[in-house]
DNA sequence: CCCACCTAGGACAGCTCCCGTCCTACTTCC
DNA sequence: GGAAGTAGGACGGGAGCTGTCCTAGGTGGG
């Protein structure tokens, strides 16, 4: 057997911990001569992993960052919080890197041992805890079942329910996923319809690959994405917050959460002006209503009613209840610790 | 050079891609003859990874689920996609698995190639769009600094902000890491006082290791987060929300996100009561406020001001703005569209 | 039904590469 | 200066690898 390599890949996967390996520890685990350590760090090195080596006394071997990704040896626990981290990215979309999410996504978890996966799945379940806001969220799942099935070109059978609500059953050639908004849209060439559609992956259930292999074709546009947008528009429903807010810019800024949020104008060294990245209704108001200050809403104006039954619907829950002779003895006027 | 072990990585990693590979297109990529390539497959299986192979025409091998995890070969926007992912999640916590994946995050970053590090910064800095809510986030680099000085046994200079403000300059021999509701503690020997210390992370900046190794002390506790949560008591402010929802428990249940969030107990078809995990003020009111559903909160007081503040602002900016001034005409009976 | 295409694996010859044992050189910290 | 670490050349024996044969068995399509 191919003792060299299973040595290399163990040499590997020790040198990966955050820690420096004296050259006598390293071949004491392994089982062979410092000298043969020594030719193993040169090996890796050949291979274009930089294994730095500091001297002296206390010196010792370690893993640095160069010019490509060392293959990464994790253990159980680590791949799951990958994969419970992916699932939790992918689901939501990421801008920038949806689709490298999902690819690294369908890796990891085409080779996670089954009680691993069974983690990730009670883990994965118990950590949607952002705001549902825009609707159902996406199955990572189905994600990597497509991802496979592109990568594979292979054919995909499942069930759509259309915006109406008839529950129909397609089999696709899957072409590519795109993330657009909020929202994930298989393009796929639909085999009974004999033309190119587009899906909305939430919409989608019990995707699977049947297996049969096809030669790709070609989408008719220019790229996936573009295509995407051209058939989308106006069902996605997404707005651009126009507020002013009376705190700080730099400290609304920070709340609101990077660039991605939008921009922040000041306006005096008091307010300032929110110019908001596109997005649905509700996570444009959850971002005003968490802010922690005062603020005014210019546009849209379904903005405003969104956030006026909003403020209605907290009142009347907070206002009195059922009974408000619940006796709250300390008295609502108390602010919190 | 090492031929056939880099060969090897090489395999594994096409075989990692989500598609079948028959031999002879292996063989190719890979220069050697299809014979090599079935012994190549014959090494990785006696080392553990089970790569499945189909018979027949259209037949071909990919890396399956084994009992252990395969070294996974990523290219470098799968190692961004994972890198952004582990930093959302581990600086807003994930329930239990924060260590392990603060571990995985600080393993990736140490080999993590300097460009792939830059893309890494602008994506996730761009990227925390959750309501800021309990205060300032973790960064993830502090983090993973820390960890990797704890493995190592590193001595870590940072400094750090107390309560009332005073800026300090700490010296400390890490122990370990504890994620304790939505925050990350530090528990360390602080060599100046000479004496354990708690630090919360998200107040201390510039966190550098300085490279003096120390031999490991013993905690005074039986474990660190034990030790954490005794010596925390008190200023940690989380609270238990009991409110009643006016909506089916299951479709509550679903948008509250899971198990995570607390127990939801039908009332009738119509309504049902919600026991909150703990979790900060701010939290609970943002899912009750984004439920979309009628509610009323019976506990905590501390929530139903907080709530009735929100709503006031919300009012405030929807009702009239700037002209309207603080007249409020429909008044808040009014149900919402 | 048979053929094409795939995986599976034994036998063998030739040759490369690998390992352990020596050895010396250089760096760093105590 | 000494101890402990990395760096690397020389060498002989042995193990392992590769390509070229070969046969056996599974699967799907014409």
């Amino acid at each position: 057997m191919s003792e060299t390599s299973a040595r290399l890949l163990n040499l590997l996967s020790l040198l990966q911990t955050p820690r420096e390996w004296p050259g006598r520890e390293l071949a004491a685990r392994l089982r062979v001569t410092t000298r043969t350590i020594r030719r193993d760090v040169e090996r890796l090195r050949e291979l274009g992993y930089p294994v730095h080596a500091s001297m002296g006394a206390e010196g010792g071997y370690r893993l640095a960052a160069g010019t490509a990704m060392p293959p990464l040896l994790l253990d159980d626990e680590e791949a799951v919080a990958i994969a419970v981290g992916l699932r939790s990215t992918a689901g939501h979309t990421i801008a920038g890197i949806e689709e490298a999410s999902v690819r690294a996504l369908a890796k990891l978890e085409q080779v996670l041992p089954a009680r691993l996966r069974r983690r990730v799945g009670t883990l994965g379940t118990a950590t949607v805890p952002l705001p549902a806001g825009d609707g159902p969220t996406v199955d990572p799942e189905h994600l990597t079942v497509l991802a496979a099935a592109i990568a594979n070109h292979e054919r995909v059978r499942f069930r759509y329910r259309a915006g109406a609500g008839e529950l129909t059953r397609r089999l696709v050639e899957p072409h590519r996923l795109v993330a657009a908004g909020r929202r994930w849209y298989l393009v796929a060439f639909d085999n009974d319809r004999d033309d190119w559609r587009t899906f909305r992956v939430d919409r989608l259930s019990e995707p699977f690959a049947t297996g049969v292999r096809t030669a790709p074709r070609e989408l008719p546009a220019a790229d996936a994405g573009a295509y995407v947008r051209e058939r989308m528009r106006g069902t996605a429903a997404t707005y651009r917050a126009v507020a002013t807010v009376y705190g700080p810019a730099g400290e609304v800024a920070a709340r609101l959460g990077g660039r991605a949020a939008g921009e922040v104008e000041p306006l005096d060294g008091e307010s300032c002006r929110w110019h908001s990245a596109p997005d649905s209704l509700e996570w444009l108001a959850m971002r005003l209503a968490m802010l922690g200050r005062e603020f005014t809403v210019h546009e849209p104006a379904e903005l405003t009613a969104y956030l006026r039954a909003m403020g209605d619907r907290v009142h009347r829950a907070t206002d009195g209840g059922e009974t408000d002779a619940t006796a709250r003895p300390t008295g609502r006027d108390t602010p919190g610790g």
